[in-house]
DNA sequence: GTGATTGCAAATCTTTTGCACTAAA
DNA sequence: TTTAGTGCAAAAGATTTGCAATCAC
């Protein structure tokens, strides 16, 4: 693991419930539980497993049901992104910009790349009446 | 669908074992069979389920654990690539060339982009002893 | 013959679902 | 009070595994 260093100030917990109303969702307190895991101020990359782990050592109970639903909320309000690395499972961005993937298949991990690091020249017309969505690129080592 | 074109040579049936045997694989008549499926001369990104589905409507029978088994075979010899579109949903792409994919989740579709019409400027270092083994690129529509 | 490959069924793993209960507005 | 959200346990779906039988070399 290299040095971390937090790109971003912490949501103050005091500002959590607005963070959440705001994407139109209500704080419930599970919801908060886990906007606390993911809104530390890090651009984390988690699976659904690893966030309800996280979760639980906090001391605090939310059911992986509830995880899943309400990261699937998160999703759709652009509060998370999904990246698909390996079959089976899904990685939660807090990192909802464009930006790009290193993975290492040796130790598992997932590296952001800035998005200034990749330039796409060249973008192909999408199919008609279809608009882009957005792009995902990984970078698979070895 | 589009009006469907094969840009590649079927592989002669005669040769199937050939090309099984070049790759260091036993050509069994299992493995046969999926090849005749797979290498037919068109490019195409078929999830296990649906290339089980093609060897049966062959008459032929192919039990689902071998053709997993027979994918991941195919895969690490390089005669395969698989593409993550959806968690729970490996593709296996003929296509083994540094390509990339328009994704439709509305129709579920999966179309390649010729590598041509993308162009990767400025591509990042990868971490100290590691190297770049393929680039994925998903554009994802709406 | 000998080791690789196969089939089957059971196991595993992640994710989703149905439904009664609870909490936010 | 009304509707959204939650927990639980069960279901679903994709993939894998163990092991005896079979096949390619």
């Amino acid at each position: 693991m290299s040095h971390y260093v937090c790109m971003k100030q912490p949501v103050h917990p005091d500002h959590l419930p607005s963070l959440l109303q705001a994407a139109g969702l209500r704080p419930t307190s599970q919801r908060m539980a886990l906007a606390r895991v993911l809104f530390d101020g890090c651009d984390k990359h988690m699976t659904a497993e690893q966030i309800h782990a996280a979760v639980r050592k906090n001391r605090t109970h939310v059911s992986l049901a509830t995880v899943y639903n309400a990261l699937h909320k998160f999703t759709a309000a652009g509060l998370l992104r999904q990246v698909l690395i390996d079959s089976s499972c899904v990685y939660f961005d807090t990192n909802v910009g464009s930006h790009y993937h290193f993975f290492d298949p040796e130790t598992g991990a997932l590296h952001d790349i800035p998005a200034a690091e990749i330039k796409i020249a060249r973008l192909p017309k999408p199919p008609r009446g279809k608009r882009i969505k957005d792009i995902d690129v990984i970078i698979r080592l070895r």
